[in-house]
Order: structure tokens, then sequence, then C-alpha cells
DNA sequence: CTATTTTTGTCGCCATCGCTCCAAAACCTC
DNA sequence: GAGGTTTTGGAGCGATGGCGACAAAAATAG
């Protein structure tokens, strides 16, 4: 994770901030969410925000680390659920069907922007943003890196073969996870999703 | 398709054309490959393409006219290359091999930019280019249908059951070459492209 | 109260972006 | 050649993008 960002109020000297830091961010996150970090200008970031361009340039530095922390929260919320239901108690093939029927719900919600704010993100950009780019392939990494842990415990546990080609497979169901992602970035409805996960769990490699 | 671009040298008065209109198309289809719409600068655009801002706008109209001149190329080379594959004369389920197999060897290649310049283009992009994002939905619609008819195609020659969602089954696989195309962008070798595709494969519905 | 610290509002700035204009050049037809 | 048509080179331009400067405002510390 990245470093701690300050959550409580503040106390001691110096005027007072006066707006909801945790608001203004999350407004931020929603307008990276829906356009990418080149299709939000600045301009676009601190209307949406209510922000002064000086409180924004104090409060969040700029736009490059605004979006590297929106990015942070992103992880912190939609992120920290995949985690959670990849890491419950059960199956390891149920975990993966769990993991990607979240994924199906969460990337057609209405309460937020479609799809997933990583796993389309960086892909092609200017060279300017190289460093962006890498992150974001280091945030997908990550991800897919979870999967496969999680059917390296299921080999511990004796659920998945222990011949199963483990990083081969983590990379399949997170390949498919880009794809739901896109799908629902098309308009994909949440049932046409399910349907896909449905179809997906089928390349399961078969019980030990 | 779109509408019909001139190839032939023109004949007829004026001043001759100084420079490969297809070669300065196909060098702007590579950077607009690498670095997307947003990420291509006109000022790239043209020292790449080695022409004048003049030569350019009488030339190709606009950076957005080009752009989509560009996708149309693309999809005359790489997207000819997957509909030849689909239509191959074999059984069904081969045909998607071969597809997704021959998505993963492009997507791969050496010779030009990773990934594909369709799956995640104008996913997440300003307002002002909701008329450039339907067009890619749009070209994703087209391979997304391709695939759906192919299925169709074996449910009539009877490879395929008629019970099947052909629909969703093509879903699943344009996801995932979508996936393939992220994967490839984060710099996946060819090696891996294959594996993932083979356990894609192992989701293909039981014989009839 | 004064001193200090932090945030805010306003104005403006400099680079880049995506063109656009214009006159000269290079071809064709007659 | 004259006239017409298209392309080229080069200069420049209006808008936007992403900030930055600065002084006033609002808090705390002593």
């Amino acid at each position: 994770m990245a470093t701690k960002i300050e959550e409580e109020p503040r106390r001691g000297p110096g005027r007072p901030r006066s707006f909801d830091r945790k608001a203004a961010l999350q407004r931020a996150l929603h307008l990276f969410w829906e356009r990418g970090y080149e299709g939000t200008s600045f301009d676009d970031l601190i209307a949406t925000m209510r922000l002064s361009p000086s409180s924004f340039y104090n409060s969040f530095g700029s736009k490059e680390q605004l979006y590297r922390e929106a990015v942070e929260a992103y992880l912190a919320t939609s992120g920290e659920l995949f985690r959670g239901v990849l890491s419950e108690e059960t199956d390891t093939k149920s975990a993966f069907r769990n993991l990607l029927e979240a994924a199906a719900r969460e990337f057609s919600s209405a309460d937020h922007p479609s799809g997933c704010m990583i796993s389309l993100a960086g892909t092609h950009v200017a060279p300017s943003l190289a460093g962006l780019r890498a992150t974001m392939t280091g945030h997908r990494r990550n991800a897919q890196e979870a999967m496969a842990a999680r059917l390296r415990k299921g080999i511990e546990e004796g659920d998945v073969s222990a011949a199963t080609d483990v990083d081969a497979l983590a990379a399949y169901y997170s390949a498919l996870s880009r794809g739901l992602a896109v799908q629902a970035r098309d308009g994909a409805t949440l049932d046409r999703l399910l349907q896909i996960v449905s179809i997906a769990m089928n390349a399961w490699p078969v019980s030990p």
C-alpha cells in the first residue's frame, strides 16, 4: 500500500480546510474512472471537486498525484472487496467463481461508472506517462499474483491438482476479468457478464 | 467497411503529392496503436509521418479523421487476418482455437506495437470523444457478432449443440480476446498468451 | 494581543494542441 | 506559353491544459 493518507482532521495552527477532502477525492475518483487520466482535465477536476486551483494544488499536489491517490482509494474499496471475496473460507473453485461474480456485479453497478478503474488504464498512453503506465501494469500484476497465491493455497489444501500451472491459470482468470471490464464499459448487462463468468468457470481444471 | 480510400496515384491537374500516403498512414497507425488517440499529439504525428501541417491537413483532414482511417487500415489487415482464420473450413471449435491462437500471435508480434488497436481503445475518454468511443464500441460489437455468426453456422452444420447460448459464448470469447490484449500490453509473452488460450478452450461446451 | 501557520480566492502564465492561412511550387490542359 | 488545379512550406493563432504567485483569511500558540 501507499503512504498513509491523513484521515483525522488536523489539529494545530493554520486555517482549517473548508471542504471534505474524502468527498472531493471520491468525486475525482469517479471522474477518472469514467474518463481516464488523459480524458480528465484540470478544470473538470476542480469544478467537480468544487475547489479553487490553489486549494486543489495545496491539498492534492498535482493531477498525477491526485490520480495515484484516487487509484489507491479505488484499491481500498473495490480492490479490498475482491480480495475479501477471494480469501473467504471456501474451496478454491468457488472462491474464483465468487470473485468473478463479484467483479461482474461491481463492473455493472449503477453506483459508479461501469467497468474497472484499473483493468484498462494506462495501456496506450503518451511516452510522458510511462511512469503511470508502469504503475497500472504493476497493479494488474498484483491482482493476478493474488489469484496465483489463492491457487497455490488450493494446492496446499488439496482441492487443486499439484500439476496445475498456477501462473497460467491465474493469467487466464486475470485476462477474463479484464475482458469483463471491457464488456461492461461497452454496455453489457449484469446478466450477460454472469453468463460469461459461468462459461469461464467451465475451463476450471478437472478435479484432482 | 468505410468509404473507398483513394489508392491509385491521382491522374490529373495539380501538383503531385511528394510523399507515400500509405506509408505515412502506416506510421500514424503504429503511433496510434502504441499511444492511443489522446496520447498521440498532432506534432508527434506530423513528425513521424514526415509531413508539414498543411500536407497533413490537406491529405488527412484532421487528427480524428486520420485516426478513423488508421482504424480502418488496421481492420483491413489484422482484422481481415482474424476474419480469415475464423472462416476457414474446419470444425467450429478448431476455428475458435485457431482464432484465439492467431490473436495471441498477432498481439505479441514484434512487427508492431503489442496488443490490439481496437480492444481497449476509447473505453475511458473525455465527453468530447463520445463519438469515437461509440465507434470503437461498434467495432468490438462487430467482432463479437462475427464470432456469434460462426457459432450459428456451427449449429447449422451440427458440430455445435442447438441448445448453446450463442451470444453468451461469443461474448465469452470476445471478452477473453480483450483480456489477451491487456496481457500482451503488460508484457506477456506469446507462450503465456497461448497457455491462456489453451485454458480458455476448455470452456468449450461439451460436444452435442 | 502578536506571531505563526495553514488554507483560500483570484489572477495570470507559459507551454502545448490542433489546426489555419497564404503564397509559392509543381503539375495538367489547352 | 496561359490558365487552372492541387500540394507544399512556413508562419502563426485561438483555445485549453496544468499549474503558480500572492496576499488575504482563519485558525492556534504563547
